[in-house]
Formats: structure tokens, C-alpha cells, sequence
DNA sequence: CAGATGTCAGAAATACTGATATGG
DNA sequence: CCCATATCAGTAGTTCTGACATCT
């Protein structure tokens, strides 16, 4: 009973929620990032960060932690590892306040250039069937969707 | 620097991804259901399981993970965390097959009609911005994303 | 003083992997 | 035999909570 059931063609309220097909979607996009990265040794918190920290250079822990949407803990566990790999440098002690600004080095610049490749093609994929004013009706959409629950 | 960026409100690639905002509404709608669940004694996972077990009683365990997006095994602690409250009651044995199906009791009826209303609430304001065809657009533009990435 | 940051530690929920056993 | 299910065990990554010190 019920096997192989894809709410998003069983008819009922939850698969009608937006909620509940932004978690599916979000879930799925998680999902195939994970798949295509993972020969890349890269996680996807990892592939935030690294792209996070191309597109605006010096950020600090607390910074790529909110724009991630994790934890400073977590951040902190992905800049060490990403560290140690030597695909980004801290310096040691804070020029100023205590924030640590970090940047990409060469070797986190060719690591991130593979990843993105990868990862763009897994959103082409799923922007797939919508043309390219759909895509950004889309965009719109969420983006009002997300300052409404500021 | 950097202090209290809102990534959708600064120019970036980033903010312009259509994966990013996905995951940046995901992540404050998640927050937000927490918030008011909360003072219900619910969990956002307890919630989803109960809903689906109102819109399709005699769900088993492996229905419902699959239909939450979590593991077999993490919604197994939900049914159980649920049953012990008697908010839902399953067959000690099962009649055919391994799967055991499981309803809502009339406490969990109850706790889920309050929840229901809650998380109402959230999704209505999360849609605000939006018109009534805004939403079954965005409805329609995310399904199709969920779509191609089976 | 308030607020942001970096850091550390413990508890909790979750996911992943692998294994076992049962039933269709 | 193949597959789905339920269950258990161990490992790992993440979150949450609280705490402390530093700096603006």
C-alpha cells in the first residue's frame, strides 16, 4: 500500500501547500548537489563557502555563517576544514575587532571553479522545463516569498 | 564589515541564483513553523507526520519518511515520540506484509487542528506579497522544478 | 553598557551506513 | 531470487544551548 508514492501527483492539500513543495524541491536540489560534488570532495556547505567567499572576498566566520543559514559552530568546523586543505587562508590574529577575514587561495579558486560547473549544471536541470522569463518570475516570486518572513 | 548582510539585498550572483533564495525561503520557513509550533510541544517533523496521516490514514513508517524527506529511521523516533503521547496508534502486528499502518488518534486530531491553524498562518503570511494566481503560478513553477530533478 | 564576534563544551535531533529478519 | 519493509547498531555532521573573553 501506498508504495512509491510521489505526493506531487497524489492528489491532496499538503501536495497543493507552496511549503510543502519548497521543502521537496529543496530537498531534491540538496540531494543532486550532494551527488555531483561528492567525487569533487566537496560538501555542499563546503561549495557555499568557497563560493560565498569568491563573489566577496573577506568575510568573516559569523558572515559566511548567515549568508549559508548555519550555525557559527558549523561554519567555523567547514572553515577549518577547508583550511587544513589549503583552499582558503585566515590570518592569525585580527588586524582589527576579532573578526578573521578569509579569502580563497589559488588551489580554493581551481577547486571552486570545477564545483561550480558542476552545481550549474544541476540548477540548469532544474530550471529545465521553465523558459528564461520563468526563471526569473521565479526568482521574484521567492525573493518576496523571503522578505515577507523576515 | 559585512555586518547584518541580507545576501538578498546585496548584488551578487549568489542572490540571483534561483537555488540560493530556494534555500534562503526554505530555511525561514523552517524557522518560522518551529517558532509557532513550539509553544504545541510540536516539532516540525511531528507536525508534517501528523498531517499526512489526517489527509492518508494507514500510512506506514516508510510512507511517511518518504513523504517527509527524513530517513526511515528518523521518522521512526517521530512515530514513536507520537505514539507514546497517543497521539497516533499503530497495529502491534501486521496484518499482511511488513508495513504498519497508522492513524491519528482523536488527541492527535485535536493537537493537529491547532497546529494546522499555526502553520496556516505562517504559509499566509509567507504568501502575502503574492496574489491568489501569484500563488498557484509559484505553486506550478516549483512542481515543475521538483519534477526535473527525479 | 550594549552588541558583535570567535571559541569552546555538552546535549539533542538527524542522516548515513551496514546489517538482520520478514513478507510479497 | 528480488524487493520492500521494520528494526537495530555505530558513525558522522548539524543544530542548539550556554558560556566566556574580546573588541567597537
Amino acid at each position: 500500500m501506498c508504495q512509491h508514492v510521489d505526493m506531487t501527483e497524489t492528489v491532496g492539500p499538503v501536495a497543493q501547500s507552496v511549503g510543502y513543495v519548497l521543502k521537496q524541491v529543496a530537498s531534491r536540489l540538496r540531494a543532486a548537489m550532494d551527488e555531483v560534488l561528492r567525487p569533487l570532495d566537496l560538501t555542499v556547505s563546503q561549495y557555499v563557502c568557497l563560493e560565498l567567499l569568491k563573489q566577496q572576498p573577506g568575510m568573516s566566520n559569523a558572515d559566511l555563517a548567515r549568508a549559508a543559514f548555519v550555525t557559527r559552530q558549523s561554519m567555523n568546523l567547514v572553515l577549518r576544514g577547508l583550511q587544513d586543505r589549503g583552499l582558503l587562508s585566515r590570518p592569525e590574529v585580527a588586524e582589527t575587532g576579532r573578526a578573521l577575514p578569509t579569502e580563497l587561495t589559488p588551489a580554493g579558486g581551481r577547486a571552486l571553479a570545477a564545483a561550480s560547473a558542476a552545481v550549474r549544471g544541476v540548477e540548469k536541470r532544474m530550471l529545465g522545463p521553465l523558459s528564461g522569463p520563468e526563471q526569473q518570475r521565479l526568482l521574484g516570486d521567492l525573493t518576496r516569498c523571503a522578505q515577507a518572513l523576515v
